[in-house]
Parts: structure tokens; C-alpha cells; sequence
DNA sequence: TTAATTTAAACAACCGGTTGCGTAAACTTA
DNA sequence: TAAGTTTACGCAACCGGTTGTTTAAATTAA
């Protein structure tokens, strides 16, 4: 209990006068090494609780047997799941994690991403902040050849691996289950502007309003400035009904945006689903705790980082060379807020 | 972008033809190196994109300025709010964090505490597991003085560092409101019996009783199993009913419990507050969405987390020796669910 | 019994930094 | 101009592992 150094193979191989080597060796059952030897040297090491030094190991082997993740925000279900899922396969595989937050700033992003560099991660995983648009830090891992997998959030113009929701098909299929239940009048509450997932439900918004002869109306595309909490869809709901907006159904970008606008809704006497049906995206764990409960596109957020870990270990282990883009798919979970009681 | 091996001192050295000292010096601008000669240096670090390697750094200074941080999960919002604060500081003082998840299991917390310790991190910041009860595992640290700081969930055992907050007061502070609402009959949903919390809090919750001269009543201490989750809540919720007994009141342990709690109370159409009033403990972002909105005691997360990391970094950089035990005080935020419109 | 082969372990370089100490050249000072 | 200081940099060891190559001893074959 009073040691205060760590015992190195050096010490090991002074005490049984042997080389460092031979200790190495011993340590990994090499069969070069003599059996009573090799005894010898193991019980030495547990009397002393011999631990390797990861970093010099990391120095010699030039791998660190680490990955690291970086996602905006470790506060929200989603992304800790996610995160739970890359651990479970990680772990599995002899690898550790190393989580950094950007914060949702791009600055932050770049700081981290550099960090992580120079701690010399095998690997990375990222969805990328909603700032981010210049995606030169993360050019630089491709230049070192050292791989990359976005989740999510990926950065457009870089050719890497990444898995990613079909938020097309999942947008759609939410209006379109609006639309099934007789409601005509859709908006969509939409995202940072900057983020590929906000362009890409609205585009299946809008195509889902069109396959089912409704006209797409600007007015009803309503932009809940550059946050996805609760607080923005509380405010751009309050300044649709102010400008005199009544839609008879709302998508929203996620589920805190549509609990905001269910809170200012309620707040309005507006009832749900009756006046307004509400959808939301993500099935955070408050979908199932409003009032009435939050329908909602169902992300397989664990099954979202067991794929980007898996995609990322082939490229570690050379066996994917080119970048391989996995698209999941977001399955609706109808509940209250959108089955109509008319 | 095809160097596909990083620059290093010796690189730099050589193309120069200096010493790989004389970069090594330069670079980090000591005053011994000549002007032109660190100039060009520096212009030629810059021209490679050299990034010094980090692991090499540790490995000579013998500290990778990186500090470990286990906690059980990072999906409670709690805690990652702890961890937000803990990064904070950390970064502005040059340190990067490593988080792990025990995944509320003892085994994985013993892994990754191991695996933080052959990654030679500086420190580490610990909310236990709430199996653990064994600290072995901790206890090498101690004897390798590398640093721990418990927040929140401590090792009784353990001469350390700690961040908590007064359950006790809370626990106290919650029941007192409840009594001075007119409660009389008031149950507890208590947690795993191993945490400390656990117990803290059931000791508030009595001594607030018996304060006001209301006898304690066993029946009245529920057992909500090992978990802290929404359905753990639900389920002893119901099992009570079942029993036929019904309070006036409910202290939850924590947020997820209450809501359970209120979940099956609503189902059984008991009303929220006027037949019983709830309050959580936590305020997690969910006790402002439930209906009626959830009371509950504020732990300031946040600043849970820096306390930790500054009392960590004292440690590190010598000038604590002797542990030093904070604690932090919870406030009642009321809401709804117990503010009583009898 | 000697040469050929196998076995067991040592040697030493390497990974990429840091740092105490030594020293030649340039500069002061006498 | 010789002696004393500075200045600017090189040398080499060190951190704690890994690993290709040698070498000495033990074993086998001839």
C-alpha cells in the first residue's frame, strides 16, 4: 500500500537477473521463454502488482488501442446511447474510448479533434456540431490515414464512412402518417439550417405532401432559429400563433422542439391531438411522459454506434478501404399526440 | 495530404541540420536556442504540420495530463451535466478528460478503473456503481498516489476527496414542505439500500417526520428494488396500491422514481396533487414536462462537477494532502405536483 | 566424440519526446 | 591579446515498453 512507483519490467528483470526482454516475453507466454523462467518472472509479477505501461506500449506499437468520440452533447438520450453502443463493441474488441463534447461549437470542435489527434486515437467517430462547416480538422486524420466515421451529423464534402438515419423516408413517413389521419394542414417545425438532417426531412416533408396532392405552403415551413430545445419550439410556436397560424398538424425536427410546441400549445388551450396533431423525431425518453404522449420517429440509437464501431474497426484492420455509407431506418412510434380522437 | 507518416523532432532536426534537442528547445521557445535558428524551426514545423506526439510526451514527463472520470451512466442527465462542468475546468487548466461508464455494474466499474490506471490518467473522478461495495479497486490508486475524487455516490470506506450534496438536508427540506402542505401520511420510495444516498435520504425523511410529531410508519418506507428507474417507480407504485395502502404524499428518491410513481397514480385515477402530492429529487429536465409538473430538489450538477475538478486539480499539483470532503446543498424547486389547491 | 540443430535468453535498436551537462564559438573585459 | 563570460547548441541518457538478431548452452544426430 506504500509503493510509490509502479514496478517496471526492469525491475522484474533486475530481481531475477534476467533481461527486459526475456521479461517481456515471459509476461506474453512467448515460447522462447523457459518454463520455470517464465514462472518465475509471472509470480514476480503479481507479488509486485505489475500493471504494463499503456503508454509506453502505446509508444512502441504505435497504437493506442483508443477511439475517440466526438458529439455535440452528451446531455441528450440520443447521444449517450449511441455512445453506449460504440463502449459495448469497443470493450469487446480491446479497445477504449475516449468521449470529448464540442458543446455545439465548432471552435471547441476543432480543439478536441486536435487533442484527440495528438493523443493518437486508432480511430474516430463524430457527428459534427450544428456550426460546422469547414471540415479541415478533420481532412487532416485522412491525411495521416488515420480513419474516420461520421453518425448522423456528417460533413458533406468529405468521403468517409458513415451511418446515418434515412431522415428522408423517416420525415416522410411521419407526414404521411399525418396525412392518414385526416390532417391536411401540416407544418413543419425545421432545424438549423446548416444541418444536412434539417434539409433532408424537409425535403421529405414536402415531397410526402406532394405524393398526396397537398400544396406546399411557405408559411408552414416554420424555422425555430439555431437551437433544437424545448424553449425554441416554445417560441417559434407562440410567434406561429401570433401570425395568425393554425396548422391541424405539426412534424417537428425532434422531440424536445415538439414538446415545446405541445407546452405552448396546452398553454394556448390548443388541444392535442384534436386541434393539433404533433410528431416528433428521436423517441426521447419525455416522449413517453407528456401529455398526451409524443409520437415519434424511433432512432436505433445503440444500433446507430454498434455500426459506426464496426465500420470503424474494418478500416482500423485494413479491411475496408473505401468509406462505406450505412443508412438505418427510423420506425414511427404512434401514440397519443397524433392518433386522432375525432 | 499524403504524408502518411506524422513529422517528428528528428525530421525537423535533420532537414536543419540540428539536434533534435535544439527543436525540442525551440519549439517551446527556450530562451537558449537562437533567434534565426528557432525561426526557422518554428517556419519548418509549421510548413510539416508538426504536431508533437503526446504519448511520447507523457511517456518523458511521466503525466498525460489527463484525468479519468467513471460514472454509472451517462444517459442521466445528472451526470452529464456533472461532466460538463467537470471539462470545463479541466481544459482551461490543460487537461483532457476520459470518460468511462460503469454501466452501474461493479465488474465494469473495476475494468475501466483499471484501464484508466494503466493509461497512467492523473486522477480520477468517481460515482460508483450502485453495486459496489468492495473499493479494492480503488484503493491501488491510493497506494500508486495517483489522486480520486468521489462525487455524489462515495466509497464509505475510503480517506478521499469528496463531492456531495446533503441528502439528509434535502430529504429533510422535501418531507418539512410536504408537512407544511397539510401531509400527514407520507411514503417514501427509497433506493438500492447499498447507496449511501439511500440511506441519507430515508434518515431525512424520517427525522423530518418525526420533527413534526408524526410517527414513523414502516409501511410508508417503500422498496422500489435495485433500480432507479421510471418503471422501478411504477411498479412499487402499483404493488402499494395494490396493498391498500394510499398516502397523502410521496418523497421519491429521484425524478425517474416519482415519475413512475405519478404514471401509475394517474392510471389509477388518483389525482395530482389534491389526493397525493409528489416530489422528486434531481430536477431533471423531465420534472418540468410531466403533468403536473414534477417538485423536486435542484442538485446543482454543474457545479458539482467543477468542485470535483478543482479539488482533484489541488491534489495533483500538491497543495491538497489531506482530503477534503464538500457538500453542496440541494433546493427545493416546487412545482405542481405538490403546491395543493385543496 | 564431434558436428549439426534446437532451445533459451541476452543484446541493442527503436518509438518520440525531455533535459542535465558539456563545449566550441562569439563576445566582453582587462 | 589573453583570459573570462556568454551564447547557442550538441551529446547522451531516460521514460517503459517491443522485437529482430545474436549468441551461448543444451540437445540431437552422425
Amino acid at each position: 500500500m506504500t509503493e510509490y512507483k509502479d514496478a517496471t519490467m526492469l525491475d522484474i528483470a533486475r530481481e531475477l537477473k534476467v533481461s527486459k526482454s526475456t521479461v517481456s516475453r515471459a509476461l506474453k507466454d512467448h515460447p522462447s521463454i523457459g518454463k520455470k523462467t517464465r514462472q518465475a518472472i509471472q509470480d514476480l509479477a503479481k507479488k509486485y502488482n505489475y500493471h504494463p505501461n499503456n503508454i509506453a506500449y502505446s509508444l512502441s506499437k504505435k497504437s493506442t488501442k483508443t477511439i475517440g468520440v466526438i458529439v455535440p452533447m452528451l446531455s441528450h438520450y440520443y447521444f449517450s446511447t449511441v455512445i453506449s453502443g460504440i463502449e459495448e463493441l469497443a470493450y469487446k474488441s480491446g479497445y477504449k474510448v475516449i468521449i470529448c463534447q464540442s458543446a455545439e461549437s465548432y471552435e471547441r470542435e476543432v480543439i478536441v479533434s486536435q487533442a484527440l489527434l495528438s493523443s493518437k486515437v486508432d480511430g474516430l467517430i463524430v457527428s459534427i456540431s450544428r456550426e460546422t462547416v469547414n471540415s479541415d480538422h478533420f481532412k487532416v486524420y485522412q491525411s495521416k490515414n488515420v480513419p474516420i466515421v461520421f453518425f448522423d451529423r456528417v460533413c458533406a464534402d468529405m468521403e468517409v464512412s458513415s451511418v446515418t438515419i434515412d431522415d428522408y423516408q423517416g420525415a416522410f413517413t411521419a407526414v404521411e402518417h399525418l396525412i392518414r389521419e385526416g390532417r391536411r394542414k401540416i407544418a413543419h417545425f425545421a432545424g438549423p439550417p446548416l444541418l444536412q438532417i434539417t434539409q433532408k426531412r424537409i425535403e421529405g416533408y414536402k415531397d410526402a405532401l406532394s405524393a398526396y396532392g397537398i400544396p406546399f405552403d411557405e408559411n408552414l415551413l416554420i424555422d425555430c432559429g439555431s437551437g433544437l430545445e424545448q424553449e425554441n419550439g416554445s417560441m417559434a410556436a407562440q410567434e406561429m400563433l401570433d401570425r395568425g397560424i393554425k396548422p391541424d398538424a405539426i412534424f417537428a425536427i425532434c422531440d424536445p422542439i415538439a414538446i415545446g410546441v405541445m407546452v405552448t400549445l396546452k398553454r394556448n388551450h390548443v388541444n392535442i391531438p384534436d386541434e393539433v396533431a404533433v410528431v416528433g423525431f428521436c423517441d426521447e425518453p419525455i416522449a413517453r411522459v407528456v401529455e398526451p404522449q409524443l409520437s415519434s420517429l424511433v432512432q436505433p440509437a445503440f444500433k446507430i454506434g454498434e455500426t459506426s464501431i464496426e465500420l470503424l474497426l474494418n478500416q482500423i484492420n485494413g479491411q475496408d478501404h473505401i468509406p462505406e455509407k450505412r443508412v438505418l431506418t427510423a420506425e414511427l412510434q404512434i401514440r397519443d399526440s397524433s392518433s386522432s380522437t375525432i
